[in-house]
DNA sequence: AGTTTTGATGAAGACTTTATGAAGATTGTT
DNA sequence: AACAATCTTCATAAAGTCTTCATCAAAACT
């Protein structure tokens, strides 16, 4: 299940493109402005964004820049006719990987969608590492080597396995072990990131694999 | 030796998976479509199977849901990225050991076959190993001696002969049990499996071949 | 540099799941 | 109906896992 941020201060416009972005069964959600955007993004997991240049409170162009500091999704930039000039060129240049011009079409916006997820345009997430995964088993192969985890590990593991290279929060990888909200503390992901390393290490002691990113959450890297 | 079976309909990644195969001296057969492996594997020695979900003739679900029916052999499942979700975790309910998705590395697909193959206990044919079955006298033979089992533990017993190395439920477990459903406590596995390998242990006392996966299930190693 | 914040680490203990032995319920047979 | 075999349930013990906590180390901030 994918999730899109709409980052656009025209409700019309979001809701059109809500509605059949949902009947792909994608989930949407919505920012009117881009620092409730970067917020929702360094907290959740979201595999694209559309993103309106002109905003209310800051440029797109801000808005691109500070999630490409931490994030390789990809970006769809909307814009109005006019800005077509240098404004999306530099755009292009900082990352986003789509631009759409308005008067949208709905239809058009959903096709580049789709094509940037299904390309595994997620930019580097071609699962070609070191890992794979052994559902079967509930195990996790590194290296050519069977690692055993437990239940939580291997949930916390599988994830970030397939979706590398980007950060999770402390808050979605605590989502992932438990289905229903659950009052753990949150620190708890810090011991299990702790031995899912211990167990990596004993594998390949060099491998450094799993990157803490501070104030936001870890990350898997290929 | 070892036999890899290739069905895949993109000719250059079935080529560039074999070249990379045979040099670890692996013999591959290749096939684009799946009534003709199916057709290879019921008369021929196959060690693993590489199956593409997205097939011309019949879906990958359906290759390996026949596979199922009479081999137990390591299959990997080969996936489009956009198959990722429903499609891909049924085919890992059926039995797949493994998948990676496209865009495909080669070495990546060798490594995931050395491990299959390592760990798992090279080929076979369902009952080629310390255990075989005869379903008419309802019987397992264990190391040459044979094991009389009550209906409930035979049932078990041989569903996981036939599906080694692998982790099954105790909800699926039940299934086995009983046809239709059936109230009861799902711990009544706990209690069989008990009395299995005190079975066991009568022949070998120091055979530990039923695995507990807490939280998950059982597996018999083979 | 000193302070504050955040993460790493090791270990304790709370909690959950499984093993075990035995008793009770169910089924089929004579 | 009584019996035997089997299946299920139960209570308790044992094992494994998850969370918390105290402490130390590292990074960010003044």
């Amino acid at each position: 299940m994918q999730t899109i941020l709409i980052v656009e201060d025209d409700k019309t416009i979001a809701e059109s493109i809500t509605f059949i972005l949902e009947q792909d069964s994608f989930i949407c959600k919505w920012f009117d402005n881009g620092q409730g955007a970067l917020d929702y993004i360094n907290n959740h997991e979201v595999n694209l964004i559309l993103l309106d240049v002109g905003l209310p409170d800051m440029s797109g162009f801000d808005v691109l820049r500070k999630v490409r500091e931490k994030h390789s999704l990809p970006v769809i930039i909307i814009s109005a006719r006019d800005d077509e000039s240098d404004q999306v060129l530099g755009l292009e240049g900082l990352g986003a990987n789509a631009y759409v011009t308005k008067p949208l079409s709905p239809r058009l916006v959903v096709a580049h969608v789709r094509a940037q997820l299904r390309t595994g345009q997620s930019n580097t997430r071609a699962d070609a590492s070191k890992f794979s995964i052994n559902h079967a088993m509930q195990r996790v192969v590194f290296n050519e080597t069977e690692l055993t985890l437990t239940p939580a590990e291997f949930k916390i593991l599988s994830h970030l396995i397939k979706n590398p290279n980007r950060v999770h929060s402390r808050e979605f990888l605590m989502s992932i072990i438990w289905d229903r909200p659950h009052g753990s503390d949150i620190k708890t992901i810090n011991t299990h990131i702790k031995s899912i390393r211990k167990r990596l290490h004993e594998i390949d002691e060099n491998s450094e694999c799993i990157e803490t990113h501070r104030g936001i959450g870890y990350s898997l890297i290929e």
